[in-house]
DNA sequence: TCTATATCACCC
DNA sequence: AAACGGGTGATATAGA
């Protein structure tokens, strides 16, 4: 495809960084940026010093320019630090580089490198990038030849780019890859922003961690002497149920099934097995060393964006505050002053799948305000009349099913669910195709596509190649998570560039921020600009948004994660939330 | 003792 | 062959 004229140049950026004071969480330091102009193969060198005394780019970053890299948010991480203003048109290379293969079994992975050798191209050996990422994550001081080196070893990675971009750039599909180089902007944005945690909070349950684990092991464990220290042992555990004569369920490989709906089976016929299980599941939910907060108390880290097959991001569950279980998000809290405000899109995947399917039911049940019900309506379940409060039990095996047909999932498995008898749930699977046949069809239109095309796309260009494996609940599942991965970026985009702080993206919701006089305005605006992005994905379709607010001085909480959060704060003497 | 794999836990 | 989509991470066990 054409590419754009660039009357002003296009340029090719490469910068070293390492994290501030060596502290993961806090922003990048620049160590050093290489520039070269493509195609002249122009290139210029600067070294930290002269970085930080630049007052703006040593190059064009206007509407006639270009700006190219590979994983743009870090390049744009340090545009940030710098104070420089950012580049108006961006492509990143990895971006694009994971939408064309995307899918494929990549020899070398979707690194530089891996990239380069996809492409048959020259570059320098993984060693030796480990041994100068290691010299530079020092961070310094560096002797003049250490300098020198990392100089020419950021300037191989602005040659590798040259070579990139001469290589893929007929394939490149410009428009809207400009328009993911301005997700990279807006993933930077809220990277650098980060999410406020409550520092004192964290800092006592990271002191008090072990000594909670032992004291609910201790509580509980007397009485079975399961555990070695803090781990479950399972010999221990088979040695308890010989002891007590409690036959256990086996995995075919012969070892016990230790899995919590076991236990909770178990538990139910042996009574004795209930508080081991609560047990086990209170210690499993314990994660928080790895978290990357930075010396401002903000929690910050790679979003990984396009990371997914599905194109959504991927943060590290370990280092992003929603990653790990939800009762730790009770250590988001805003800052004094500011409110937080999360925003979900309400039943984003159900809402996709109707406007993209063009099935008039679903879209009426969507737009109904409570799907699930307006399903078990339609399909004569439920009375006109009906509410979520005569018809609770209606309601929530009809919700599991519309879940169950977004997974992909059987007859057995939703019966399991709903713990009803399995033609229970095969009538309620059966309902779901009678009632929404627009949208099957057009489900099945994905996997034929998948099937014979090899390939599947979501509104804005992200794709997905279906030769190797795949099977057929991935298939029909891609077009509701990738083009809900699309919304995502498009709203990222529209709130970012709109000077709303927002503080995280969770795949179907954005955290934001604002100070008090100023969030109710904020979420307003938040609001609309996710209705705008569902719009623009969804042709004109609006999805709705649920908005839940925090203010100074409380904490932000996840109420599934009340009851563990009141009990660990019980142990360590704090008070509970009410 | 280290690494690869299996299993399970959690998230949306 | 199984039949719950997309993920990350911790831990236990098996094998070198």
């Amino acid at each position: 495809m054409t590419a754009p004229n660039f009357s002003d140049g296009t340029y090719l950026v490469d910068f070293e960084f390492h994290p501030a004071r060596g502290r993961e969480g806090n922003p990048p330091v620049p160590v050093c940026m290489v520039v070269r102009e493509w195609p002249s193969g122009r290139t210029t060198r600067h070294w930290q010093t002269a970085l930080h005394q630049m007052a703006t780019t040593p190059f064009p970053t206007g509407e006639n320019a270009l700006c190219v890299a590979y994983y743009a948010s870090a390049e744009m991480d340090c545009f940030h630090v710098l104070g420089w203003v950012p580049p108006v048109n961006v492509l990143d290379l990895f971006t694009e580089f994971r939408c064309l293969t995307n899918g494929l079994r990549l020899a070398h992975g979707s690194g530089l490198l891996g990239a380069l050798m996809h492409f048959g191209l020259p570059s320098i050996g993984g060693e030796q990038k480990d041994t100068m990422r290691d010299l530079i994550l020092t961070g310094g001081p560096w002797s003049p030849a250490e300098q020198l080196a990392i100089l020419d070893y950021c300037e191989t990675d602005v040659v590798a780019l040259d070579d990139l971009l001469t290589a893929m750039h007929d394939q490149i599909d410009w428009p809207r890859a400009l328009l993911r180089g301005r997700y990279m902007q807006a993933v930077s944005c809220i990277q650098m922003n980060g999410v406020p945690i409550d520092a004192e909070a964290l800092e006592k349950l990271q002191t008090h961690w072990v000594a909670i684990q032992d004291q609910l092991i201790a509580d509980i464990d007397s009485d079975y002497g399961v555990y070695d220290g803090r781990t479950f042992k399972a010999n221990r555990w088979e040695a308890y149920l010989v002891a007590n004569d409690i036959p256990w369920p086996r995995l075919e490989s012969g070892r016990l099934d230790m899995c919590d709906a076991t236990f909770r089976e178990m538990a139910r016929t042996y009574v004795e097995v209930a508080p081991i299980r609560e047990l086990r599941s209170a210690l499993s939910e314990m994660r928080l060393a790895n978290l990357h907060v930075g010396d401002d108390n903000r929690n910050r880290c790679l979003l990984s964006p396009f990371r997914a097959r599905t194109g959504r991001n991927q943060p590290s569950n370990s280092k992003f505050i929603f990653g790990p279980s939800v009762w730790l998000r009770g250590l988001i809290r805003p800052m004094p002053g500011w409110g937080l405000a999360y925003v979900d899109w309400s039943q984003q995947e159900f809402g996709i799948a109707a406007a993209l399917s063009g099935d008039l039911a679903m879209m009426d049940a969507y737009r109904s305000g409570d799907p699930y019900l307006a399903f078990a309506k339609q399909a004569g379940a439920a009375p006109p009349e009906a509410t979520k409060h005569t018809h609770e039990a209606v309601r929530e095996q009809f919700k599991a099913c519309v879940l169950a047909v977004q997974y992909g999932m059987g007859e057995a498995s939703l019966a399991a669910r709903i713990n009803q008898p399995v033609a229970r749930a095969r009538q309620l699977l059966e309902l779901h195709r009678r009632t929404y046949r627009t949208f099957w069809k057009w489900s099945d239109c994905a996997v034929d596509e998948a099937v014979l095309g090899g390939r599947l796309w979501a509104g804005f260009g992200w794709q997905i190649h279906t030769r190797d494996e795949l099977n057929d609940r991935s298939l029909r599942n891609f077009p509701m998570q990738a083009n809900g991965a699309e919304m995502l970026r498009i709203a990222s985009i529209l709130l970012t560039e709109a000077g709303i702080r927002v503080c995280a993206p969770v795949h179907d919701a954005l955290l934001i921020e604002a100070p008090l006089d100023e969030l109710d305005q904020a979420i307003t605006t938040t609001k609309s600009l996710m209705q705008e992005a569902s719009r623009i994905v969804l042709d004109g379709f609006e999805l709705g948004s649920d908005v839940k607010e925090v203010r100074y001085p409380d904490r932000y909480m996840d109420k599934r994660g009340v009851v563990m959060w009141n009990k660990v704060m019980n142990l360590i003497g704090e008070p509970a939330l009410a």
